[in-house]
DNA sequence: GGCGGCTATTGGTTAGACCATACTTCCACC
DNA sequence: GGTGGAAGTATGGTCTAACCAATAGCCGCC
């Protein structure tokens, strides 16, 4: 184990006129540890599971302090790429990016970038879920029809109960969209319910009367892709999502 | 600028029998740090284009070390909420997560998670691109089409010449992708597009016509959207994306 | 044979120091 | 009086050396 080499270019060299013009010695030195690993987790050099030598070891092999190796494992713990354990057999592990911590950044954009509206996301929503339909449609299994439709009875009985929340509603459309059997839109699509959740919760106050219309959508949309009939699927599910999407917009509207 | 207070539940006391069963302080300081300026964020007590304190004020705030403070500006740095600025008048800025970094992050989960094939990621940027087609027609202005023809053009240009590249073509994806004027739709598909790259070049060697035809389905694409015809405009854009996946899944089966 | 404590490994944090960088101010020279 | 450069200063980047905290594994005792 012994793949990474000392930093090169980070030395800050005071070299004066000897090997002239060389190195500029841009970057810092945490971020070229970083990119240095993080070209061995692509190459496949470094893989899934696999454990970095000790901070200590690192410092000796990059040439570099302790406090150096360290911030470069934040960085690239915070990019999803290691995982850092404490104590004996402790370390930075290799992991594979997981949808989870990549859907937490895209979440950031999506709710702190002031260039993006509401109105953007509901939109972008829309196309991602709609576009899956017939996926959906074609990959779901018996099985999985068979879960979608036990969620939709669990959302009766909850009605009934007035137990209903928005986040049986996000649950379901993230069940359809993992039923594109397709792990890409599946991360995709995921950061789009946390926001859409908190701007829904006001609006289902103001209609209480909507979670009741929404599962009934989403036992016709169920028995559409249980019939393979990807228009009607569509079509329910784009009346569904046009539904919400036009609360959001009067929300929106409101506001300003 | 007093808003950050000292860390709470980091400061593993080792409180003996008194205050019982209180404090469990798991997380690290670092992280702790992290949560509570990401929350700041959030809450708009911090916008973008504010500076943060010095690194040396923010240890006598949250009452930790320089070192422990650096570390929770890494991870911020690393999430795209701050930059960092060296010399004087430097310090954290909080910046608006660019799509730029973002990208990143979804480009490393596309490249990087196993669990993710070539033929996924192509199948994500198919529902994607076809997606915005009718809100790319809708949207799109006349100088949006004009300079969209003037890319074909120089395209034509550089296939006579041949200094046509995969680059070009990818550009032609992502200018299209503007036109639906979402930033969020933006954001999320051009990561999809330099790992497209890296699986075509190949491809491109194997079928140095295909870059000819690829560029006569641009310019009927574009015509089809100064038309505003979103049914043609839809056809031409999944028979181009189409053939583009079949010589994905080709190389994909090839390798195996 | 099982259980509890000891020990070694390893990350987490601290303190203080020094260097590199970039903005500011001011002075000297033209 | 204006302009260019030099000194000053604030700030991030890095290093060193040390100690604390958590954990896995071993060893000895019961």
């Amino acid at each position: 184990m012994n793949r990474p080499g000392p930093v090169p270019a980070t030395n800050t060299a005071h070299r004066d006129t000897d090997d002239l013009f060389n190195p500029v010695s841009l970057a810092r030195a945490s971020q070229a540890i970083v990119d240095q690993i993080r070209e061995l987790i692509q190459d496949g050099q470094l893989t899934a599971g696999e454990r970095l030598p000790s901070e200590r070891d690192l410092c000796d092999r990059f040439g570099v302090s302790r406090v150096t190796v360290r911030e470069a494992l934040r960085i690239l713990e915070a990019g999803g790429l290691v995982t850092v354990k404490v104590g004996a057999r402790g370390g930075a592990y290799i992991t594979t990016p997981s949808s989870d911590r990549i859907g937490r950044g895209i979440e950031d954009y999506l709710t702190m970038s002031p260039s993006i509206t509401a109105v953007e996301v509901t939109e972008a929503r829309l196309v991602l879920e709609l576009g899956i339909v017939p996926i959906v449609c074609e990959r779901a299994t018996e099985a999985d029809i068979a879960g979608l439709l036990a969620m939709c009875d669990e959302a009766d009985a909850a009605i009934a109960a007035g137990t209903y929340t928005m986040e049986m509603s996000a649950d379901f459309h993230i069940t359809v969209a993992r039923l594109a059997h397709n792990g890409a839109i599946e991360m995709l699509l995921g950061p789009f319910h946390r926001p859409m959740l908190t701007s829904l919760k006001a609006a289902r106050e103001a209609a209480p009367a909507m979670g009741k219309v929404g599962v009934k959508e989403h036992r016709r949309f169920v028995h559409a892709v249980r019939d393979r009939d990807v228009p009607k699927a569509t079509e329910v599910m784009k009346a569904h999502l046009e539904r919400t999407a036009s609360r959001v917009q009067q929300r929106s509207k409101a506001k300003t």
